[in-house]
DNA sequence: CGCCGGTGAGTGATGGCTCATTCATGGCGC
DNA sequence: GCGCCATGAATGAGCCATCACTCACCGGCG
């Protein structure tokens, strides 16, 4: 009883207004998105927000956590895998591009303001990009641990390095013509930088 | 009699009021960031302002043009060196990290409201980082030209990876712990990034 | 008939920008 | 030299639009 669930429950309310949030955001930015469109595109009233979220910090803050626990689970879905660590590397980034092509506007959202609001709303935030983060050293600490890595190559080092790149083809992406597919650009990704990361042969 | 120039002239207190701005744009990003601060920073009054800018955005905009021409010139200045690939490649890393520390707050303007500027503002910012992507594609054909990349590489992906690897390091660096200098890291990082590029050996 | 999720007009705060006014400067007639 | 006025830079108190958020009220369901 404790599961109102299938389709007619609050919680689906919950998620029409959240994706409505997600959408407004992509598209005007935290700050010039208005309570009033989110409202509108969810096809309820301004007040009715409240009822569900604390307020437009915790709307971003609750799309935030969601999506980075996602990508997380991409990580740790390719962790245990018998694959070699090259091949589990592009295996990740293919997953993650995948997930940016699948929900195009969440990872807008989550690629623009992730800055801004790790630096003016602090702790919550960082606390979730810190998994990701922690995440992604496992992946790299796998790879040194089947000596894939050179010596001194410095894993947090490395780590900002792959999230940058990342961050940065998926957001010319995301921003300008999404025609041309992500995903098939994994590949070559990893091959580069899993070149830069390799001991010589 | 066309150059006022020395010490006290208009283009003395233009030059307060944008590093004003730019310092407050960094504290406070550019939504938060209020004209009244700026002004206070700047020792002028709110109405002054508007006799020397357009208005906030025109503030953004102008601090934006500024910073990128300075990378771009960092990157034309490396070129046309006897160096080889992989030294010009390191010493642009430099000069690039260099700079952020030279002028943190500027360079956490830069890169914290490059994104959304780049989406919301459109064209005019568009234009500014364009011409930084143009400057960074010569350096990487550069070392096409001299052989020292790999076949199968292609320069546009190279320097998204490239330019992201850079921002992430660099803003965590802004946001996090300044006190161990940004630029030793550059030689590793150019090390493996130009591993990721050269062709075997 | 009472309860409660839902409503949306209203409120209060905020902050970019304006403009009537003040002040500093320097050229000019005496 | 000495005042006097024209010029325009500088000022900052308000104006006004914009929203996030609240709350008194509503209507349908059990």
């Amino acid at each position: 009883m404790n599961e109102p669930s299938l389709t007619g429950g609050r919680e689906a309310k919950r998620r029409t207004i959240l994706e409505s949030a997600v959408r407004v955001f992509a598209e005007n930015g935290f700050f010039a998105a208005r309570i009033r469109d989110i409202a509108a595109g969810a096809g309820v009233a301004e007040g009715t927000i409240y009822l569900y979220f604390d307020g437009k910090d915790d709307l971003l803050l609750t799309a935030f956590r969601e999506k980075v626990n996602e990508f997380c689970a991409s990580v740790r879905d390719v962790l245990p895998s018998e694959l070699s660590f090259e091949q589990r590397l592009a295996r990740f980034i293919r997953l993650q591009f995948e997930s940016i092509e699948a929900d195009p506007a969440l990872a807008t959202v989550l690629l623009l303001e992730s800055r801004q609001s790790s630096k003016f709303y602090g702790g919550a935030v960082r606390d979730v990009l810190k998994l990701y983060a922690q995440a992604i050293d496992e992946l790299l600490g796998s790879g040194g641990a089947e000596n894939a890595l050179r010596e001194g190559v410095a894993i947090p080092l490395a780590r900002r390095m792959l999230i940058g790149l990342l961050e940065e083809i998926e957001l010319e992406w995301l921003l300008g013509d999404r025609s041309r597919p992500l995903v098939p650009l994994a590949d070559r990704v990893a091959d580069t930088f899993y070149r830069g990361l390799a001991p010589a042969p």
